[in-house]
DNA sequence: GTCTATATCGGGATAGAC
DNA sequence: GTCTATCCCGATATAGAC
């Protein structure tokens, strides 16, 4: 593997595993036992590197984003595709880990993240409205949004809320935790049968144990 | 007033603005017009005065979470509890900002951290217990303990989610939109004629128009 | 591409005069 | 209590040899 790629996949793990902030580039160096000079050939400071992993976070996500928005989008759809998009998050985890640090810090990746955000939301009320076109949604458009707020706050802010209780986040156990409490608050408002709610409480278990 | 009282409170003044990775000693000085010579006089570093502060914060809380729990406990009585606990975290919003770092960087405060937040998920469960026993709250107690939980990830990360929008939470509208959207989360599983539920709409829509 | 050596900079922290 | 001056240290960044 290539020096540049390397150094790549090894910021990223230690990113994620002890936070941006508390990663220098000469600790990068030591745990690839090369040279704080020979780092600075490969990328200019640690900008360079963040730029980059955020942009490899952003291809990702994008090609999850772009999946197809069918008008007959199932429950089982929505959650397997929140799946996707919560466990490409949680590879780069670092970024949501203090996002109001990053965004200071590296202002070049603030429009982009800012602007996957949206799109994430938007994709979000796409399926609201196409869940209560089939009739399997209640309630009016202002619930449709909240429920939407409420999957992008569980779906960024989750990792932080388990770190402050204590609990290691690099399992990635709270991706299910996350879905569930999603369901919980999604239930009420549709309408599923008992058979099908039960299939996706065992996929999301499921999921859960793939790890 | 004096010194050590005034470097406390533009202490916490810059940190909730700036964070507190963003504030150093010298920015505190120079914010008071003093040395940093004569603020480390009153306070041996960040650290003591991150520690003080916490300690207020704490004891805000306590006198918050000690509110008597009757057994007659009202919907409107636990929303206008929460408004309490939200805003005073929102006076020390710096806490939660980055919380990883925080109790990474002053391990002293980290239990009590950890306790005063168990000691919230303690007070929500009674709540939903309580309602649960006067009937007013339908689902099992695994169904209270992931509202529990939605209500902590909310209390404790909707400034983060609302940074990472891009939005400025100084104002502290968030307040308002969180204690929405458990409202939102919550009246599913919950009895509650349409005359209060009104009302509980607009003692939140209030309080969001008090500041 | 990779190394060593070094320069720079900012924040944290202290000594000693007033 | 408050100031100035100074030191220490870690992180960023670069120059030049191999």
């Amino acid at each position: 593997m290539k020096t540049a790629e390397r150094i790549l996949l090894v910021s990223l793990e230690l990113f994620n595993h002890h936070g941006e902030a508390n990663v220098s580039s000469v600790d990068i160096a030591n745990e690839l036992d090369i040279s704080p000079g020979n780092l600075y050939y490969h990328f200019k400071g640690k900008e360079v590197i963040i730029s980059k992993l955020f942009k490899m976070y952003q291809q990702q996500m994008d090609k999850i984003l772009l999946a197809p928005q069918t008008e007959t989008l199932t429950i089982e759809d929505f959650f397997y595709y929140l799946l996707m998009i919560f466990e490409a998050s949680h590879l780069f985890r670092f970024l949501y880990r203090n996002p109001a640090e990053i965004t200071e810090k590296y202002p070049q990746i603030v429009k982009g993240f800012r602007k996957q955000l949206s799109a994430k939301e938007k994709v979000f009320q796409q399926c609201m409205k196409s869940f209560h076109q089939q009739g399997i949604l209640l309630g009016d458009s202002q619930k449709q949004q909240q429920m939407v707020s409420l999957i992008g706050l569980i779906g960024t802010q989750a990792p932080n809320y388990n770190l402050l209780l204590g609990k290691d986040i690099n399992d990635g156990a709270y991706i299910y935790q996350s879905l569930s409490t999603i369901l919980f608050a999604l239930t009420p408002y549709i309408n599923i049968e008992k058979e099908s709610y039960i299939e996706l409480v065992g996929m999301i278990q499921q999921a859960s144990q793939k790890k």
